[in-house]
RNA sequence: GGAGAGGUGGCUGAGUGGUCGAAAGCGGCGGUUUGCUAAACCGUUAAGGGUGUCACAGCCCUUCGGGGGUUCGAAUCCCCCCCUCUCCGCCA
């Protein structure tokens, strides 16, 4: 959520960005009806506001008052006060409410380096790190070497939960936990505190973070009959940690790396590029979070430092990939900036395709005004809302389609990442030995 | 799941219908003292919003877990919800 008061004083750069945020036109239309919605609430503010100091003087003055026939004035005088109120104050909490949803439909600003357009072929690649390698005979993808090896099992997951819902088996359940072992050293070591967060979340935490898990494009699972839904990412449950809170600031900033499941509906994702474990309803994520104090400085270095970690892990891992600087068509409601890493996976496509497999973003104050959570700067008076910003370490699914492919051997065996030998227990996936 | 107790400012904690935005302590900030530090002492210290100012000040409204209600007036009484603690039951 942007600052009503920011909105109101720049209108012009609000709407010029969600142009570039590639909104639909209802939300443009909608920053006028805001500057509206904002006057006419504000009379009412002050209508009630002049009948409340009224009802006060009264109140007070009737505590004082001694003598019977008076106070019974007083009391009358009140009695009338009080009946012009309550259609101002309906009116009142109209006017906040709508006021709330028309703000909550504007995007976060942009970054002025991102790149601007409309849609994500307008994405900028940074760098790629890795050359893919040559294989001297047809590699596979990882949906046949999990058949060969007997590593996934769609077939039993469609039985038991549907199509997006799989099994992973021998081999994959151990590459699965030493990855997950893995990033969290690693993370633990850059100074995360290592968090396992609950996989369902309250709807108000998942509006603060900005999903709408209401609207009818939603992605996420709701339980019935409680305000629960099943996250699709362990940001929702991280950032909604310290909701409400003010934080000190000799503690930020705040690092946290987190271990969840994540659940996503993925309507209307069927027939697109989704083969095997690309896209599913449900993978384990370890997700990086981070609360700066509120300033441009803070969170843009942090977001260097949460996308140096990403690179780092896929280096390591042996896994060429690039990075996109995102584009801000394609950023979505709370980043004021994003960069993905994309690995290459050998068996996706024709000849292989680079595929996504982190996302880190700065979503400055724009969470953290909705879930309240701010510090007080040194030397200034007041609070301030910190910055946030979440990273994948991460996502098991798709880290595991690129091991696959990218290690497997001529004989259908996989090879283990060197820096996952220790983790793994075992130099070879698929194999009997140890 | 059953029974009970409780949720108050950055923290601890008093306050059961009338200047209570709230005692006290801790912490923080400013000052005195001091060679420096500590201690001691004095003072100060909630947030958000409206109005106003060049900027302060000032004035006003809201907030004592959340929401509703009673009342001229609610931290205080009533109802619902959330959360915490204790005991019992159940359970990995």
């Amino acid at each position: 959520m942007l600052d009503l008061k920011f909105v109101l004083d720049n209108i012009e750069l609000v709407e010029a960005n969600c142009r570039n945020r590639n909104v639909s036109s209802h939300v443009i239309e909608n920053i006028q009806a805001i500057r509206e919605t904002a006057e006419r609430r504000k009379a009412v503010l002050q209508a009630v506001e002049e009948t409340r100091r009224k009802q006060n003087e009264i109140a007070q003055a009737t505590g004082r008052e001694k003598d019977p026939a008076k106070r019974n004035e007083f009391v009358e005088e009140g009695k009338r006060l009080k009946q012009g109120m309550s259609a101002q104050e309906e009116e009142l909490k109209a006017f906040d409410a709508q006021l709330k949803e028309q703000l909550g439909t504007l995007p976060n600003l942009t970054h002025p380096d991102a790149p601007i357009a409309p849609t994500e072929d307008g994405s900028i690649e940074l760098r790629r790190v890795g050359t893919p390698r040559k294989f001297d005979f047809k590699p596979k993808d990882h949906v046949e070497i999990g058949k060969s090896l007997d590593l996934i099992d769609f077939g039993g997951g469609a039985k038991v939960s549907g199509t997006g819902f799989y099994f992973l088996k021998n081999d994959a359940v151990l590459l699965d936990l030493a990855l997950q072992q893995f990033a969290m050293s690693k993370l633990v070591k850059y100074g995360f505190t290592p968090i396992v967060t609950p996989d369902l979340a309250r709807v108000s935490i998942l509006e603060g973070i900005g999903f709408n898990p209401r609207g009818a494009e939603t992605q996420v699972y709701s339980v019935e009959n409680t305000d629960l839904c099943l996250i699709g990412t362990a940001e929702i449950t991280l950032g909604g940690m310290h909701a409400d809170e003010i934080i000190d600031e000799a503690k930020l900033p705040m690092k946290y790396v987190g271990l969840s499941h994540c659940f996503r509906t993925e309507a209307g994702a069927a027939g697109r590029a989704s083969r095997g474990l690309y896209r599913v309803h449900q993978f384990t994520k370890v997700e990086m979070f981070a609360f700066t104090q509120g300033t441009l400085e803070a969170s843009g270095a942090m977001h260097q430092e949460i996308l140096k970690i990403e690179e780092e892990i896929f280096s390591e891992l042996g896994i060429p990939y690039l990075v996109l600087d995102i584009c801000s068509g394609d950023l979505g409601g709370p980043a004021y900036r994003k960069f993905d890493l994309e690995a290459w996976m050998p068996g996706r496509g024709e000849a292989g395709e680079y595929g996504e497999v982190t996302s880190t973003s700065d979503c400055t104050d724009y969470q953290a005004r909705r879930l309240n959570i701010r510090y007080k700067p040194s030397g200034q008076k007041g609070t301030k809302f910190v910055h946030t910003l979440n990273g994948t370490a991460v996502a098991l699914s798709r880290a595991i389609i690129a091991i696959l492919e990218n290690y497997q051997r001529a004989d259908g065996l996989v090879d283990v990442p060197e820096v996952l030998k220790p983790y793994l227990g075992k130099d070879v996936i698929g194999s009997l030995a140890h």
